[in-house]
DNA sequence: CTGTATCCTGCCGGATACTG
DNA sequence: CAGTATCCGGCAGGATACAG
């Protein structure tokens, strides 16, 4: 927890060996690439079903070659995407989650959802926030 | 989504007028505040109590004034914090999640604890994965 | 204590071209 | 189709100084 810990143990945080709150810890690395801008949808468009590297760039709108290359790296070397190449012609590869995979994003898609569902909420809390600036 | 739709039908995805797999949705904008780098870490902070800036400065290691900043004033317009100043000297400000804050902090925290319990299998996926590139 | 204002750098990420 | 390689601009975000 920083400079304010001398011990080993904390103020009440950071019980877990894994604690993401703290600035050193290989879980807030994972949690950024689930997180971040791409991962997210790239797992939550992975659970419905598996699929290729072009499907995915198609429902991932917006996403390049390169940054769907790069998130599918990360998430594969994290264990959460299983990369199944076939040795075809042309080339044909799926891209499925793990266990894993699908339980965080299972999680991820329960935040989104509720996210999406609250949209006029937040719409209207904008509109409140913005309005009481310009006076 | 995108160039390959005709009409407002989709092919089975993007039921919902704010999906966030859309380019230009309010939604995504929101989801990034939330699970932004800085975003998710703040709201997982602030789920468990009320803090006060440098307390909340503290608990996000590694956060910067500026970002701590930016961060809780998109969120506060979003309309997931609430930002309470008292006119003390010297002067204290209270940040507290709003109700759909805490339903969205809820959200985050059950992804949070999820990665933070698995990650010895994240940590073995990696090394498996290293392991077969160095050869 | 609670912030803004400014500067500056790194790297995120888009565009493009190329390979198998 | 499924990617890598390279270039490069913009902006996220850290450091610092300053204000109320």
């Amino acid at each position: 927890m920083g400079e304010a810990e001398t011990n080993g143990v904390t103020d009440g945080y950071g019980v877990s060996p894994f604690d993401v709150f703290s600035r050193q810890c290989p879980s807030r690395g994972t949690l950024e690439h689930v997180t971040g801008r791409w991962g997210g949808l790239t797992l939550g468009a992975l659970f419905e079903s598996g699929l290729r590297f072009n499907e995915l760039r198609r429902r991932v709108d917006g996403v390049s070659e390169k940054m769907l290359s790069q998130t599918l790296h990360a998430l594969e070397r994290d264990g959460l995407v299983l990369r199944e190449a076939r040795p075809t012609n042309p080339p044909r590869v799926d891209y499925e989650l793990t266990g894993l995979g699908r339980e965080v994003a299972g999680r991820l898609l329960d935040l989104i959802q509720l996210v999406e569902g609250r949209m006029p909420e937040v719409l209207d809390a904008r509109g409140r926030y913005d309005a009481a600036r310009e006076a």
